[in-house]
DNA sequence: CTGAAAGCGCTTACAG
DNA sequence: CTGAAAGCGCTTACAG
């Protein structure tokens, strides 16, 4: 059908041996001439290098899979911007592949497509991976990242932000603006190990050591979605404790900030809004919210430097407070 | 390295033949103890498949190939979730590329990632080819569809909305609101065939039929993002004539927005905003947008159909009006 | 500098 | 129901 390297060499009367070395560019295997003639004709030809059968016979690949959670994570496109530059970088090829929205069968069947041809190693984007498919990774020797998501269990491999840090810098950001009572909201506390329970811990931390009692209503948990960030304020709302709220995600940040909205509080001079994440989104909406931002770009880009040179390691990127328009400073008024 | 159908021939004592059929499933070629032998010492083994191997012989795929933009055209995951729906029913695999934005390079890269492994077709999401790269694509006799871009060219297959359609469905909405004074904004009108002229063409005529005469400083171009939004709304501003525009995209919308947010403009009371696309951002700021809404979820289904059947069309999805906050009936004061 | 040959992991007529 | 053999498109020692 399509044309081979057998097509070029009766065309040119090489061998396929010499037309391989040429083609693959095994400089030093083959005269200039001789090069001239192929190149010629396999352009002649419109030949296309079959991939899967080089790989096949090399037994390597230079192609990294990307697995990804169809849902609406918005700093996906920063992480795989950053693994795209650096895969460029390293003549490396990118391929995504979407695993639904935690749906254990979806995950396995993105799995089984990375898994069942040559691949160089797996990135791992932000998915919580079901036992059942974990343990089919692990089973398959090839080498994979997680990114955005740490983990206790230091056998496997992440690249992240310090969750527990993110919690922590960003109540005491909030602390020094005056804040004492300090809502957290929008993030899953349940597994113990996980982003929600060390992001808490930071926030307790920080507010231990400025000599805050906290308040177990200042926590409403979530799955770091805009719902959860509407139901949230719906709960703070009622008892009007706090000055302050720490967003899971931007999502959630937005949640709250049009919950505020519908309910006619004033954002920020009735309650300040610091979102986790950054992204794009936190310039969209009015007032634009204030950030703990996440240097997505960097986890993408340094994932696929430890994957491409096999750097068994995890790594903490870096956080940074970005100010915006949705928190105010009380010390002004308190001086 | 790791375990092939040799392994488990000799394992069990099969031949590779015999394993391969119960492997691939071709009933009827052996026996159930047979087929129960070998099933367990695959898994046993933690057997894989090599796809690669299978495509090389079977010279044939069931991957598809998605190339989109890196560019935030929010609506790609849509596109996708119907893509990856319409592949799952058919067990198709799909795999994404990353295109860069707009950079002929990077352009090329994905698709010779693409052609270069076995691959059922591919799938060009909103990507406005380079002219060479398109040429790379239509030399290489692998079936392609472009999505979400229609051309005037009927060789090449496209799944798009009716962009004139959208034009006069979003102006005609407006004009039954009460609005006489309509720009549209944000859009490119230069390549005669493309999305932005022929969305032009249909504001026109619909102008043209409710005997509205066109101002020129109605129309303002763009590249249909945040920014092209932005600058719209302050050259309207300077004429302050219209009571309602078209926003080419939710991004442009938003644009438009917040630019009258800074200006104290008031959104709908003193400017109304119809935007195009309707994806979640709509409802994600304030006042809601309304929308006419492209089912991309559908082009995205569609369009895998296609490609799986073989079927060489070009097909149009339907648009619709999404009434949300940020359009306001002139009709209501008129009477 | 070039070619003949073996082999990567699979599938599939052909024969039995 | 099962096996021996050829072959998919490539690469790479080995020989010359």
């Amino acid at each position: 059908m399509s044309v081979t390297i057998k097509d070029i060499a009766k065309e040119t009367g090489f061998s396929v041996a010499t037309v391989s070395r040429v083609l693959s560019d095994k400089t030093g295997f083959f005269s200039q001439q001789t090069a001239a003639i192929i190149n010629e004709t396999a352009a002649k030809l419109g030949y296309k290098k079959n991939m899967a059968a080089t790989e096949l016979v090399t037994q390597k690949s230079n192609v990294v899979a990307v697995i990804v959670n169809s849902t609406k994570t918005n700093f996906s496109d920063q992480i795989i911007n950053g693994i795209q530059k650096k895969a460029d970088e390293a003549e490396k090829r990118v391929i995504i592949l979407y695993a639904g929205d935690r749906d254990e069968r979806s995950q396995r069947i993105a799995l089984s497509t990375a898994l069942e041809r040559p691949i160089l190693g797996i990135l791992l984007l932000s998915v919580d991976l079901f036992p059942s498919n974990l343990a089919i990774l692990t089973s398959s020797n090839i080498p994979f990242y997680f990114i955005s998501i740490s983990f206790k269990d230091t056998m496997l491999n992440y690249i992240a932000s310090d969750d527990q840090e993110i919690g922590y810098q960003a109540t005491n950001y909030l602390i020094s603006q005056g804040h004492k009572n300090i809502g957290i909201a929008g993030l899953n506390i349940e597994n113990s190990a996980h982003t929600g329970a060390l992001r808490f811990k930071g926030y307790q931390k920080a507010l231990r050591e400025a000599g805050i009692v906290f308040k177990s209503d200042w926590l409403q948990t979530g799955d770091y979605s805009y719902e959860s960030g509407v139901t949230a304020l719906q709960n703070y709302y009622l008892k009007k404790d706090i000055t302050a709220v720490i967003a899971a995600s931007d999502l959630v940040g937005i949640g709250i900030l049009n919950e505020c909205n519908r309910l006619k509080i004033n954002v920020p001079a009735e309650l300040s809004i610091l979102t986790t994440d950054g992204t794009s989104l936190c310039e969209l909406v009015r007032p634009q919210l204030s950030s703990i931002t996440q240097d997505f770009y960097r986890m993408g880009y340094l994932s696929t430097t430890y994957l491409i040179n096999n750097t068994q390691n995890n790594a903490y990127t870096n956080i940074a407070i970005s100010q915006r328009q949705s928190v105010k400073s009380l010390n002004k008024i308190d001086h």
